[in-house]
DNA sequence: CTTCAGGTACGATGCAAGTCGTACCTGAAG
DNA sequence: CTTCAGGTACGACTTGCATCGTACCTGAAG
């Protein structure tokens, strides 16, 4: 029953234009900064960020946060979980996530 | 003969996203990596950095730094200096000129 | 004055990226 | 089995952006 973990890069192998590029997108942006919200690091839903576009588009957009380093994508067939790299981000790059966090406005926000 | 500063946003209008937007790209991220480097936050001229393009590139490049409030541009009418604004990226987003510096080939980087 | 290097303005071009439509796959529930 | 929702694969479209060519401006040096 457990899902197959999707593959992203090592945490040695982050790369910051990679990651910048990753996280110039809004909707990339948003996901992550709620991901660096919740201290809980609990995996989630693809449908929890409630995105204002398509579901294609997601499946682009969770792929580009992959293969950024920046999140797990847990397969489970006909669903999806996801997870953030906190441990891996904080080791390559730290102070990213508070730098994401510090523009989160307060927790839980749609928009 | 003290040349004009070009405007830019003021350091509480800095806009993470455009400022990701801004280091997506290699040749911003370079210059920037450079300024970082630099603790004595010299005026430096634009040639100073190399960059493997055309001028009229260069210009783009600088344009889209300081418009995301990450450089001053002084303008000395056929001349130009470019400074870092370390004190306000500081302000606004602590930990990212470290972010920046770790990635320096050679720079000064937090030990 | 003229010349020249640094820089800018405008337009064109080529490529990367975000978006969605259609079709298909997967697993759970009837 | 069939149905259905979540997710993916492929392709097309459109926008954004990095790049450069041409022309022009600016100030310093002859």
């Amino acid at each position: 029953m457990a899902g197959k973990n999707l593959v992203g890069p090592e945490a040695d192998a982050l790369d910051l234009g990679t990651v910048f590029r990753a996280l110039a997108d809004e909707h990339r942006r948003s996901v992550m900064t709620e991901l660096a919200a919740d201290r809980s690091d609990s995996e989630r839903g693809c449908n929890s960020f409630n995105l204002p576009i398509s579901k294609q588009t997601q499946t682009h957009h969770f792929r580009v946060l992959r293969e950024a380093g920046l999140i797990d994508e847990i397969d489970y067939g006909n669903r999806k979980g996801i997870r953030l790299r906190r441990a891996d981000i904080d080791k390559r790059f730290p102070g990213l996530l508070t730098l994401l966090g510090a523009e989160s406005p307060g927790g839980t926000a749609p928009r």
